[in-house]
DNA sequence: TAGATTGTTAATCGATTAACAATC
DNA sequence: TAGATTGTTAATCGATTAACAATC
């Protein structure tokens, strides 16, 4: 599609795409924008909008097949590709984000992990053995990977982003808090922890 | 202040707080719009805009002194309260957080650890002893914790967050992939690292 | 058919950008 | 003074909401 579409319509299908899910597992067969602005606490005229930029996907006076509208957003997403991930920087949190249960779920298949510290180097999570960093680029050619997940300390990220951009990966998710440069064709997402926890202490602080 | 901010200036100053902090770091003592938008990617208009909407912090034709406009965007933040902040669920991600060093660095210090598994209960992660999450109130209140993190499954999110609110937190930095319900005066922050990773997953596959 | 609910066009609202006066 | 850069008012742009026609 053409038309660029906000940052904010994403997140919000992320979201339907989450409470249709549940939805389809309580056996909800038919759903109306009314029922997803219950459970989404968006308004049921912005649901439909958001829909409405990818196609039409319900039934005028009936609503939305649930299992219907939950592939739909599923492939507009991408959430069908079984993506493969690897996670640079097997530390406390990238080690718990190896250990993240909700990868599988949502369509992601974790296939390496990588550290530069011989200490861990050979070690396994779940099945998956740690690989040296220096072998990243062999390994993310071979087992085809396209996300890149950064959990290395901050002064490290730009060289690992440099490394798995070398690599061909397609998108980076990156924890490290420092504004990454990698070129236009690669895609960044930052989560930002200190961000968000600032954003709480504003709120608080406010009354 | 009554007027009403969004939440996108909030996330773009608590940015401009980060490199801020770097550009001290480097010595830097006057610092333009122009060269705050060059480190963080906005332009120098909506960065004079956003610092605006709380007062006037530069000097015409000058700029802005960095340890000035540091000092006076850290108070907006609430960043100089010094939070006390405890984690409930010392699983890998919250273990993982417990370990976080920018906690510290950020004006947050971390105050009690909780999880309902005995076999956890007791041990320590850097001299913070874990407690019984059936003392979560009694601790919260004596501590005089501001500040709760849940990490733990989704099914008991909720839970611990009524805990939380009937303890007297201020906020809640949640975790777990759904939809908390909480009183009003409850700040609440969403981590939804699934919805994150969602939004890679869609402009990767656009391409 | 009547009731319900979608999808779309038009109106409103809010946020960003442009232009520029103020002033160091 | 001339050059630089802030802070603010006005213009534009984009996103949300309201209204309603279409139709199951």
């Amino acid at each position: 599609m053409k038309q660029i579409i906000s940052k904010a319509a994403i997140e919000r299908l992320a979201l339907y795409f989450r409470i249709l899910k549940s939805a389809q597992e309580e056996g909800v067969e038919i759903i109306s924008s009314e029922e997803i602005g219950k459970r989404t606490d968006f308004t049921p005229v912005q649901i439909r909008k958001d829909l409405a930029l990818f196609g039409q996907f319900g039934m005028k006076g009936v609503g939305y097949f649930t299992n219907d509208l939950l592939n739909k957003i599923g492939n507009i997403l991408g959430l069908n590709n079984h993506w493969k991930v690897a996670i640079i920087g097997i530390g406390h949190l990238g080690g718990a984000l190896a250990n993240y249960r909700n990868f599988a779920n949502n369509g992601f298949k974790l296939t390496a992990l990588f550290d530069k510290d011989e200490k861990v180097i050979g070690s396994k999570v779940h099945d998956l053995e740690i690989s040296d960093v220096k072998d990243l680029k062999k390994i993310i050619k071979e087992r085809e990977i396209q996300i890149g997940v950064i959990t290395v300390p901050e002064a490290e990220a730009q060289g690992v982003a440099n490394l798995l951009t070398d690599a061909g990966v397609k998108g980076i998710w990156n924890f490290a808090p420092t504004k990454l440069i990698v070129p236009n064709e690669i895609h960044l997402v930052n989560e930002d922890l200190a961000m968000d926890l600032s954003m709480l202490s504003y709120y608080i602080s406010k009354n």
